[in-house]
DNA sequence: GTCTATAAAACGATAGAC
DNA sequence: GTCTATCGTTTTATAGAC
């Protein structure tokens, strides 16, 4: 499926890619393998081959998509708002990014702690750049006072740890917690208190 | 290998357990294979599987004798202290973790990260009784008004989170950091600032 | 205890019918 | 476009010589 056209192709590449997301943020790129995607997809092996060329070709079309989706709460930080609402639109952004797809955060997670031997050009390009671009606003706000000073990348850093760490350690959280508690919903307000604190000026 | 005993026995089983933490903690279970740790350890295939059963075997002692460890710095947090220095202690004491066994730190986050199929009964039994422990000590010197009034449990997430991070996203970390930077003494840094503010009453 | 050889199953990918 | 059948390889694990 070099180019999707037909409604049909794009259904089929978009179910293969769904089930791909399973499987291979539930065990890594080697732990997964074409027959549990297909199973998943409910389609044939053959079949997930017609579509993309090879396995690595799959992995790498999830991630490229992914990618975007995973920087624009980063993206939408706007330096002409207010820092501290900025930075809480930030942390509350990216919590609901780890509530609604979790799959996603698990992925990414998986491939940066294996070396992300697949994503290695655009942590170094895409992320690192937009990483730095914000360290200048946050250290804007911070030369003006209006939020506390701070090491901006190791603020950027704990944002994306607090946030992500109640999607990758779902189940450690769900656990340690138990039933009838809402993770989301406690880290959130958790996390209001936190950066509250550490910003103030 | 049911119980080494002569001292060959011993280090060779170490060697095993030691190349298993390199391959696993970058692979996860299923995208580690038998082949690698033995090249690792520069031990033939089958001599492996003289000194353990299986595969399986390999990454459940390596897991056992991990958990310990792990938790030890929460254990040590000490309920007759001074409240800000234990937490900050504790907060130390998990990132040296993090620098000084980052494999260790990988192989877990993989392991939780693939919903803990081989740790669920530790983490449903250790982890979660020794947080509920701690969490009353913490809400204890929360009630003394003697640190500021958190949820205990999230504030146990945060320390994990942000120290972890570290290692389990250390590609990620050294790439956005850049070289020339120290990750584990800036993040020492801003923790102390982070938990100074946080905790203060 | 350690090795070579190999069994048995699973894996990514292809061939070719329809 | 989708399937069955299968190739060639890798993988876990075992057999048996030494």
């Amino acid at each position: 499926m070099p180019r999707p056209k037909t409604r049909i192709q794009i259904r089929n590449s978009e179910t293969i890619l769904e089930a791909a997301l399973d499987v291979f943020s539930a065990h890594g790129f080697r732990g997964a393998t074409l027959d549990q995607i297909a199973e998943v997809a409910g389609l044939s092996k053959p079949n997930l081959l017609y579509y993309f060329p090879s396995k690595e070709a799959i992995h790498h079309a999830l991630l490229t998509r992914l990618l975007a989706t995973w920087l624009d709460p980063l993206r939408d930080m706007d330096a002409a708002g207010d820092p501290v609402a900025e930075v809480m639109g930030y942390v509350r952004r990216k919590l609901e990014l780890s509530r609604d797809y979790p799959r996603e955060s698990r992925l990414f997670a998986i491939e940066i702690l294996q070396g992300a031997p697949r994503m290695r050009e655009a942590i170094e390009g895409e992320l690192k750049a937009l990483v730095a671009q914000k360290a200048k606003v946050l250290q804007t706000w911070m030369d003006e006072g209006r939020i506390a000073r701070l090491d901006p990348v190791h603020l950027v850093f704990s944002i994306w740890a607090l946030t992500q760490h109640y999607a990758d350690f779902d189940v450690q959280v769900r656990t340690v917690l138990g039933d009838g508690r809402d993770p989301y919903a406690e880290a959130g307000a958790f996390l209001e208190t936190l950066y509250t604190r550490l910003l103030a000026p």
